[in-house]
DNA sequence: TTGGGTTTGTACCGATTGGTACAGAATTGG
DNA sequence: CCAATTCTGTACCAATCGGTACAAACCCAA
């Protein structure tokens, strides 16, 4: 029985890989059988609802994922080591600008309108998480709350650029800056 | 003979709305010809090449329109105006956040591989140029190219947030904390 | 008005798509 | 060791995919 759920959570690995890859509409079904190495039957039988349940329980593994590493910490000990904690779990997360954020590249296509709450909720819960570590180190709300934004959409932005330019350098080097801007003394005081 | 060119053109920027919605590998023909309500013939005629010859010219068309409007202009005039003046026709340009950004849509799924080229032209020109202007302010320039690259990947990031919140707020936002940021006085000195 | 090129709709193609059916292999608790 | 359940490979399905062929409609110069 809880073999099941080891290899189901393989195979949402797995999978994810592949959408990845490909995007959600350009990741087939053959390419998932042959990249992964399990068959339809294995596929259907762990993802009754085909290609869409796959997903689905891909960003739900992306998400928990996300809480327990990066958003819930986010909440514990020195708000300047959580952040920098943070900011070291996103940087071997994302594999120093090789690896694409699933949830980004979803947003950007017609994919978001099929999961468009998941995706909402995610980044929500990052700045949000990121907005109270940012609280705590002095800053008022509406400052945290701004910083908060800005940085997690510099992380996206990083992603696009590096794989854009190919150039996993200028992933890790706006990662360095946008810590330094998180940590920055409010000007304000 | 400049009427082909004219259609050409209409039907580019027809396609081009087709891709922005749902992506290269998600766009089907049929959907291209019910929305753009050009058929299959007329399609083929322009673009023998098919889908990629489509998305071919589509990031030409694009890259063209930067070029003229935002690209070239930073290299003229007062280095602050034309950045102000940048951020606003990226504002319209993207639809005050509404609106996707085709070559980092690309740049996140596998199109990136068949589109390298021009989407990395596209990026790096974008930043070339930006950099260029904040030279002219008196910027360095390593300063001045560390801040370009900040500046266009938080743009890109802006319209990943933006889309994934469903709130162009945050691309409006965003734009202003950039400008900010681009014009701020050089720390150093 | 006619003739030649340009543009377009339609029918059609093989290949592939996401998905289903199901028999049998593998694994498990009793 | 056996039966029940869990898992998987294969064959198959209608629908749609991107792309081709081509004849008719269209347009403009002569």
């Amino acid at each position: 029985m809880p073999r099941i759920v080891a290899e189901k959570s393989d195979v949402v690995a797995a999978i994810a890989e592949v959408f990845r890859e490909h995007g959600y509409e350009g990741a087939s079904l053959s390419q998932i059988t042959a990249t992964t190495g399990f068959g339809k039957g294995s596929l259907y039988h762990f993802f009754p609802g085909g290609k869409e349940d796959m997903a689905s329980h891909i960003l739900a593994h992306i998400d928990h994922w996300f809480e327990i590493e990066i958003f819930a910490p986010l909440g514990t000990g020195d708000a300047a080591t959580a952040i920098a904690r943070m900011m070291r779990s996103v940087e071997t997360y994302f594999q120093s600008g090789n690896r694409i954020c699933l949830v980004g590249a979803f947003t950007l296509t017609g994919t978001r309108d099929r999961f468009a709450t998941p995706i909402a909720i995610y980044f929500r819960r990052w700045i949000s998480a990121l907005e109270g570590a940012l609280h705590r180190t002095g800053l008022n709300q509406s400052q945290a709350s701004q910083r908060a934004e800005t940085a997690v959409l510099a992380i996206q932005g990083a992603l696009v650029l590096a794989r854009a330019l190919n150039d996993a350098a200028v992933f890790t080097r706006a990662l360095h800056q946008i810590e330094a801007d998180l940590l920055r003394p409010d000007p304000q005081s």
